[in-house]
DNA sequence: GTGGTCTTTTACCAAATGGTCAACTTAACG
DNA sequence: CGTTAAGTTGACCATTTGGTAAAAGACCAC
């Protein structure tokens, strides 16, 4: 947001420091933590500073605030968040897209749990900080992606249904196992959750969009 | 929790009075309001209290602390929570019966986003203070219905797959409408979500479960 | 209406929290 | 090695927040 210019602390020309790159890493670093685990209001400074191994005012000379912290941190987030939206490529066979979108989907729930948690805490709030990136970036990848599902299905390549509620539902059954990751726990015990989840998302949507349906 | 009797107040044998069942209905309202929108540590007495239009002092007559109106909020959350899961029927037409769950649960969604979004933050902590409902209340719940749907599959009567995933993604995508509404509202704009994510849910269920696969 | 109980409020507190500032230390570089 | 800028910190502050004490007010049975 604002200037968007790191180098606030330098010289005009020169990129950030060696130390600034550090230390803004470690604050990140820190900031995932403990914002995906108790969200922003609950999350504090003191905790942000202690996992980062700084002193308070410390991350205050690399943050004007809380608040730039949080929507660094979901500006990076965006990013890697649409990359698996962006490879959908409606010249590749659909049921092997989406599928391959599914699991992609999967892995990086798996991967960067708290990312997930992130990005659910900030919707579930009213997407205070967020809402212009949906405007702005997620709603026209996702008109797009729309679009190409769309065309499979008047091609007659994968069985009709809503492109937009089967995003949601892809999005919907991949994060749970990030978010809902302690009620998963619970119930899963002992069993391989991981395992479990691709093969079953795999059938899900293997049966749901085989074009000998409609 | 503890005694778990309301009449700390009034004498042994008379149970609430009119006024204490007036005035602990609408803090109960006004705390999940504020809960559901901001998480437990985001949410504030004095939010609460306003909400209700008690003062805050007068809030604290009726609850012992913050705490105890979040933990009174989720054990009611839990009972209803759980009832669609509890009328699965094991003699049951068994796809008939996963659809109406699915359809009850999407429901529930749509009548109790505020209930839907506070359980999900409460999970998305990590449960701190629902983990044992989910132990002793949900866990059994869970595998009694599980072990219904492996009969059905065992008889041929639906598509194999894993109960429990199944389960977990009825969940996910019933109570997404719910509890990514600030994300489902940018993206469905002019679009009836509602109306689209029945029909979507429906023939996701039915095609991923017709007997007629293995 | 009077006495006693239930309810509500005013005033207050201690701890936590986001943030500031001036002084101090460390790194960079000619 | 000395000077200058970058980086760090202890002390501090204002506000918010969960919670308390005690007195005042409302309600009810008699």
């Amino acid at each position: 947001m604002g200037e968007s210019d790191a180098t606030q602390h330098t010289a005009e020309g020169a990129g950030p420091s060696r130390i600034q790159r550090r230390n803004r890493a470690r604050i990140i670093e820190a900031a995932l933590d403990v914002f995906s685990q108790h969200g922003f209001r609950g999350a504090t400074l003191d905790q942000i500073a202690e996992r980062a191994g700084l002193s308070k005012p410390n991350i205050l000379y690399y943050f004007t605030g809380k608040e730039e912290i949080h929507v660094t941190l979901l500006n990076q987030l965006m990013d890697r968040w649409l990359a698996p939206l962006r490879r959908l490529d409606p010249d590749g066979e659909p049921l092997e897209e989406i599928l391959t979108y599914v699991r992609r989907k999967l892995k990086m729930s798996q991967k960067y749990p708290r990312e997930s948690r992130l990005f659910a805490n900030e919707i579930l709030q009213g997407a205070p900080r967020i809402a212009p990136h949906l405007e702005d970036d997620l709603k026209p990848l996702v008109d797009a992606a729309a679009a190409t599902i769309q065309g499979w299905i008047d091609a007659g390549r994968i069985a009709p249904t809503d492109p937009r509620h089967l995003i949601f539902s892809i999005w919907a059954t991949t994060q749970h196992y990030a978010d809902f990751e302690a009620q998963v726990g619970v119930l899963m015990e002992g069993r391989a959750a991981t395992d479990g989840a691709e093969r079953f998302l795999t059938t899900l949507y293997t049966r749901m969009l085989r074009s000998d349906q409609g």
